[in-house]
DNA sequence: CTCCAGTAGTTGCATTTGCAATTAAAAAGT
DNA sequence: ACTTTTTAATTGCAAATGCAACTACTGGAG
């Protein structure tokens, strides 16, 4: 028990050194891979959202959007209600990366869960969520 | 189960965030408290060794590592038998440390797990080790 | 209508990070 | 014994990150 928490941050170093060096050719570093698949899940969403929801810093998930933006992945878009909000839309090219996005972490679940049964596959996601939305809302 | 990765990056993220407050007022910043856990347990660690365990760039590593030397927290020793090797120590200081740095690691282990059972915390600690290790040796 | 508080987005600055290259020592090969 | 390769540690450089502060907009209160 003592180790869920090591584990699941070596997990989550480890990961992320694979899909920067996988999506590296398609301009895609330092974990831009991962915004742009909220991105294209969620159309619309806007930067205060996808930086709670990935729990980054504000300021870095700016910037991050920033450089989808400028690699033509991402575009903002206004918000004629409010014009406070700008929404997130995936262009053209960042939705048909999205395919390869998908394939990767088809990869890295297959990989990680190795060896696992697909019971203990299914329980391992629930309790993981569990946990996320736990740290999530946790006060400590 | 396409959730696992996610939860598993938003966990990590987020209880380094709760941590690196945590223990700013003891001048460790930029998860160095994770670095020194791994130093109090083991004693004599290579800074090579300490790089792989967590999984970070070798050159990090050094440079989390000089952080803590200078805050006194660890020390370099000469391996006599090889004199390309430093394996680290922790101080007094670091040792004197190590209890609350528990006390925190527990904290988030109970936070994260709560509403939990105590097989599904087992059940989870032994799936996450096994990914883990998965993810360690991925051929991707 | 004006003012204020809250929210979304943004910037400045110092520090950290990761990749690639380098240095030093040990191990392996000839 | 000497040379080459491997391993551990380290450095240089460019880019990313996080905290704190700031700007702009909206909604609510007076």
């Amino acid at each position: 028990m003592s180790n869920s928490f090591r584990s699941i941050g070596l997990i989550a170093r480890a990961t992320a050194v694979i899909g920067n060096q996988r999506f590296q050719p398609d301009q895609l570093q330092h974990n831009q891979f991962i915004y742009l698949m909220r991105v294209v899940e969620n159309p619309g969403i806007t930067q205060t959202e996808l930086a709670a929801q990935l729990h980054v810093d504000p300021s870095t998930c700016l910037r991050t959007v920033r450089k989808l933006i400028t690699s033509e992945y991402v575009t903002r878009t206004v918000d004629d209600q409010d014009k406070k909000r700008r929404p997130l839309m995936a262009t053209q090219k960042g939705q048909a990366m999205y395919p390869a996005l998908e394939r990767y972490e088809q990869q890295i679940i297959a990989a990680g869960t190795s060896g696992l049964s697909a019971g203990e596959k299914a329980l391992l996601s629930e309790l993981l969520g569990k946990v996320a939305n736990n740290i999530k809302h946790a006060k400590l």
